[in-house]
DNA sequence: CGTCTAATTGAGATGTGTCAAGCGGTGTGG
DNA sequence: CCACACCGCTTGACACATCTCAATTAGACG
């Protein structure tokens, strides 16, 4: 199944102001925000350290705190009754992981780390007072909700029309575009993304090595895209559109 | 394919103050509101009937215009690129098509009545300006946009996961929790719900007949859930825990 | 009574999942 | 420094759920 779920091993660690915000200020939600209202933040900010694999909150947990990613990367997921995990989003540097869930008191889906990871996270309560005292943040804040959400249900539709091959093109798109063209992601965990096994997952990027969208020359647990525009071409539908 | 789209041929009638009031407290978004704050939005609201089949708005389309349904089924759906239709919501009495796409300015689904339809509309500036006077108005409609994607979150990993049976049966929940159990939609339009086709989902219900799920006794166009208890015992999993 | 659309049934093709086995690199502990 | 164990990767064979195409039946409606 998925990779085990350690426990939540945190390690508070003492980042400078500067990192904080830095961190904070190209957090898109707060993008808007005036540089003493960010500092605002900051001074509410809690930095945290985990190692790889841990979980960061689970489905249907409270959600205690609001969390923006400061290093490395995230796994959001949700596990289906089924046994198998759907990968909705992995979160990098700057991205917020629970800013949906923000008004729900539970989170939605879990968090797990990929990498080891920094985030910077503030206690629910004082998150949610700091937004009530800016209002144009409220905005902001939904502006970016409904792109993304805009953005899932254009999965949600290419996951049930479309073949593993699209899906998969359609995951490597996303990432490659969020994260360059070096993926560091075992087959696994692109399967998990992309709403298929890893035996199919690998069957299909043999082809498309065939075909010269990727190269399998880097290490394991990493995936090269070598020619991004193939891969486009190959898209049968451009997200983004919507 | 779906149902051909007609063009959208609107007509205006007149709806007591009465009846719009109604509808407008009965939606989700208004719950907190104070009936004085309804009233200005009722005067702002005009009522529009629809035919069967027609286009309210379509995926891409600058939004204009916010609505609640005042009578009879809107169908929220997106066009896959393989052609495919995935309804993704039903809207009925006192439901909004496009609380969600409010901040963005074009709507990222579209929706056709399914029946003669009753909208009120209210165009999109004067809405935003109303809400931007109530800010608790905002924070609810956050909760209930929050609640929906949790939902709609649960509905994909379940897509992804489940065979056609499980996915039926939980449409099949889902819109009887909604509407009653008798459901006015054809085998076609339930199959775009589920994510499948006509056939398939003509089979499994045939299955579910046998086992006294269901009853095709209605006319066409219905399906008739006799034992719902039966059907939840079905469901390998129970949506809404999420 | 004829037409149109929904519903149904069948046969065949196939994309994916499942199970099982083998390979190769990497790290760990002796 | 070597050997073992582990984990990610790869490949093969097989089963089967589901889609597709095609033809037929049955209601509804004018």
């Amino acid at each position: 199944m998925g990779g085990k779920l350690t426990e939540t091993q945190q390690h508070r660690i003492n980042l400078s102001e500067q990192v904080k915000l830095k961190a904070l200020r190209e957090t898109s939600i707060f993008k808007g925000l005036r540089a003493d209202e960010v500092q605002e933040l900051v001074t509410r900010a809690v930095a945290i350290r985990l190692p790889k694999g841990a979980l960061i909150f689970g489905e249907g947990d409270p959600s205690d705190f609001f969390y923006v990613v400061q290093e490395g990367y995230v796994r959001l997921f949700k596990n289906a009754p089924s046994g198998k995990m759907l990968t909705f989003t992995v979160a990098g540097y700057g991205d917020t992981l629970n800013g949906l869930a923000l008004s729900g008191d539970h989170y939605f889906m879990s968090a797990q780390t990929m990498t080891i990871v920094n985030v910077l996270r503030i206690p629910r309560k004082e998150f949610l007072a700091f937004v009530e005292g800016h209002p144009h943040l409220m905005i902001d804040l939904l502006k970016i909700i409904a792109e993304r959400i805009g953005h899932d249900y254009a999965r949600t539709v290419g996951f049930v029309g479309e073949d593993v091959e699209q899906r998969l093109l359609y995951s490597l798109y996303t990432l490659a575009s969020r994260f360059g063209n070096t993926l560091s992601l075992t087959r696994e965990e692109l399967a998990n993304f992309s709403g298929t096994t890893t035996e199919t997952t690998i069957r299909v990027l043999s082809n498309l090595k065939k075909s010269g969208v990727i190269s399998c020359t880097g290490n394991r647990g990493e995936i090269v895209i070598s020619d991004f525009a193939k891969l486009v071409e190959r898209l049968r539908f451009l997200p983004g559109l919507t």
